[in-house]
DNA sequence: ATTATCTATAGATCTATAGATAATGC
DNA sequence: ATTATCTATAGATCTATAGATAATGC
C-alpha cells in the first residue's frame, strides 16, 4: 500500500499539481482510504516533499553522472550530453513543469534542494569549460561562454515539451505527429547547436 | 471595483495560478467583500477566463502585427522579431507558466482560443516562410525548415523566464545579476540563432 | 504487541447564492 | 428603479487526527 501510495501520488502530483491533487484522491485511486495516506506520509506537503526531492535527484543524476566517456572530441562529448539531457526530458515530460510551479509554490524548498545538489554539477561544468575555452583557442568553436552555452542547450530541450501543448494551438498535430516532432527536435538541436558553434 | 478585481485578480492568478488564488484572497486584497467577485463575474472560472483570454491575445498580438516594416532585409526583419518577441516576454514573464498550466487544467479553453487566433499569424508566417526559402536558394542562409526555426527561436526566448528560478538553484544570482542575465539573453539568443543560421 | 487499515469527525477553507441595505441615475 | 455593495449561510471540499478493528510478527 505504501508504495502503491507514492506510486499513484507521483502520477497525480506530476499531471495536475499539487494543489489540484487532494489526499482524499489518492486513496481513491489506490482503493484505500484517505486516512491511510496520513498515516504514511503525516502531511501531503510531506508527501510531496518526498517524491520531489526523489525525482529531482534521479532527474539531475541522470544528466550529470555521464563522466565515463573522457577521452571523446568536445563535439562528440557536446552531442552526447545533449542528447542524453533530451532523453531523461522525454522520460519525464511533465517534470520541468512540476519543478517550475512547486519552486515558486515553496522557495524554501529551492535552498534544501540547491544543499543536496550543488557539489555535482561543478567539477563537470569546470572541465567541460576548460574544454570549451581550449576548442575556443583553438579556433574550431567561435567565442562563446560557457554558461551561455548552457543555458542555450537547456532552454531548446526543455522548451519543446513544456511547449508542445501550447504549439498544438497553432498548428493542430494527432498524437502521432507529436511524436515525430519530438523524435525530429533532438537531432535538430543538436544539429543548431553545433551549427552555431562552427567558428 | 469591478476594474480593481480584474486588476487584481489578475495579479493573483499570474503570482499563484489558478487553484491557488481563492475569491476570498481577492476580495481581501481589492478591500470588499466576497461575494461582489461573485457578483460581477458570477463564477470563479469565469473570472479567470475573462483575464486569460485578454491577456493571451494581448500577449500574441504584440508580437504577431509588426508587419509594418516590410522591406527589411530578412535577417534584420529576424532580429526585430527575435527582439519583439522577447521583449514582450520580459513585460509579462508568468504568462508563459500561467498558459501552460491552464490550458492542461482545461484543455477544451485551448479549442476556443485556437478559433480566436488562427486567422492571425498565418498570413505572417506564410511570407516569412517563403522569404526563408529564398534566402537559402540563395545561399545566404543554412537550409532549415520554417517551424523548426520558429521552434528555436520560441524556445530560446521563452525558456529563460520559465527557468530562470530554477537556474537559480545551480547559480545563485541577486536581482540585480538576474537582470543583467535577461538584458544578455536578449542579445546572445539572437546571436545564437543568426550563428546558426549561416550557410 | 506492533503495524496496517478503517470509520468518523473536527475544523478550515472555498464557491456560490439569497436576501438585505446602500448608492446612483433617471 | 436600477445597480452596487454587504451580511449570512448552504453545501462541498479538503486536511488531519482520534479511536476502533483487523492483520502480522514474534
Amino acid at each position: 500500500m505504501e508504495a502503491q501510495i507514492l506510486e499513484t501520488a507521483e502520477k497525480l502530483f506530476l499531471e495536475k499539481g499539487y494543489a489540484l491533487t487532494s489526499t482524499t484522491e489518492i486513496a481513491k485511486e489506490v482503493g484505500c482510504n484517505q486516512a491511510l495516506v496520513h498515516y504514511y506520509f503525516r502531511t501531503k506537503e510531506n508527501l510531496f516533499n518526498v517524491i520531489f526531492e526523489q525525482k529531482f535527484k534521479d532527474f539531475f543524476l541522470s544528466v550529470f553522472q555521464l563522466r565515463n566517456l573522457k577521452d571523446m572530441p568536445f563535439i562528440n562529448k557536446l552531442k552526447f550530453i545533449i542528447e542524453s539531457h533530451y532523453d531523461m526530458l522525454q522520460r519525464n515530460p511533465k517534470m520541468p513543469t512540476l519543478v517550475m510551479n512547486e519552486l515558486s509554490r515553496q522557495p524554501e524548498q529551492l535552498k534544501i534542494l540547491r544543499d543536496k545538489l550543488h557539489a555535482l554539477p561543478e567539477q563537470l561544468f569546470a572541465e567541460l569549460n576548460a574544454e570549451l575555452q581550449q576548442e575556443i583557442e583553438k579556433g574550431n568553436i567561435r567565442p562563446v561562454s560557457f554558461p551561455d552555452l548552457l543555458i542555450s542547450i537547456i532552454s531548446l530541450n526543455v522548451a519543446i515539451f513544456v511547449l508542445a501543448p501550447v504549439a498544438q494551438m497553432i498548428i493542430p498535430l494527432d498524437e502521432n505527429q507529436t511524436q515525430m516532432l519530438i523524435a525530429h527536435r533532438r537531432s535538430e538541436n543538436v544539429d543548431f547547436i553545433l551549427k552555431g558553434l562552427r567558428p
